[in-house]
DNA sequence: ATGGTAGGTGGCCTA
């Protein structure tokens, strides 16, 4: 199973891009975050036409995530399943593709520490957790993948200098994002590549980041320990940042053999 | 020179 990840920031601005990439690249599973479509906005049929079943969660402005799977969709549903009522914002979704249960996340940004909303995104972790305990099993095959608003070590920010008073490296973002993988996830990237600093899945659009290789590592594939063990190929594909109209986002793709 | 880009919406907010 092919699996990819991208923040498209806008999927109408972006579909464009995401169309041929699809083809080209053909992963079988894509989780998409940031649509920013209401539900019934989502482009079904241009998915369809590339052989993909989709599943959207999505609010209209702002967030928003699907699921699109070529290996079929099953027992989707949408938010959290903690028993602590309903998150505001459309940022996870799931489903069962070819007996792997996957959830796409757009994890809050926090804005500023010590914001409300930085708040929201330490409790937001701990509903995540909190439903994997509720309803998954560590055994089986989970994945869990999306734009977690977390670079989980210093080496994984173009200059950890840059980022004082910042959202994304301090420690109880860290923590919380830390705690996600406790409950037994991989993040399969930095199993793959423990060495490797430098590659990144965001650069700001501002001050030319992109070409000045300035990126945060903030996009996660994290799978449990059985699917983590068949991870083949990871790539961040640094291509779909290029050219016009990007997303800020790249893709994170990996390979699971079956 | 203390900025800058992009996307949404609607005359600013979010990232």
């Amino acid at each position: 199973m092919r699996l990819a990840t991208w923040n498209v920031n806008s999927l109408r601005a972006r579909l464009e891009r995401v169309v041929p990439w699809l083809a080209g690249v053909a992963p079988d599973v894509v989780c998409l975050q940031e649509t920013k479509l209401a539900g019934d906005d989502f482009p079904h049929r241009a998915f369809e036409a590339l052989g993909y079943d989709c599943v959207h969660h999505g609010e209209g402005r702002w967030n928003g995530v699907a699921i699109c799977s070529r290996l079929g969709l099953e027992d989707t549903a949408a938010g959290f399943a903690d028993g602590a009522g309903e998150d505001p914002d459309a940022r996870i979704v799931w489903a069962t593709c070819a007996g792997v249960r996957v959830a796409s996340v757009y994890v809050p940004n926090g804005r500023a520490v010590g914001h409300d909303h930085y708040r929201y995104k330490l409790a937001w972790f701990g509903r995540l957790r909190a439903h994997l305990e509720a309803v998954c099993d560590p055994a089986g095959d989970v994945v869990v993948a999306g734009d977690f608003n977390v670079a989980p070590e210093d080496r994984d920010v173009w200059a950890i200098e840059a980022f004082a008073e910042s959202t994304h490296v301090t420690q109880p973002e860290r923590e919380a994002w830390q705690a996600v993988c406790g409950w037994g996830l991989v993040d399969t990237f930095r199993r793959r590549y423990p060495g490797v600093d430098g590659l990144y899945t965001f650069w700001d659009y501002q001050a030319g980041r992109f070409h000045k290789r300035q990126g945060m590592r903030i996009d996660h594939v994290l799978a449990t320990e059985p699917l983590a063990a068949r991870a083949g190929g990871i790539v961040v594909d640094r291509n779909a940042r290029k050219g016009t109209k990007p997303s800020d986002h790249a893709p994170l793709v990996v390979d699971f053999a079956r």
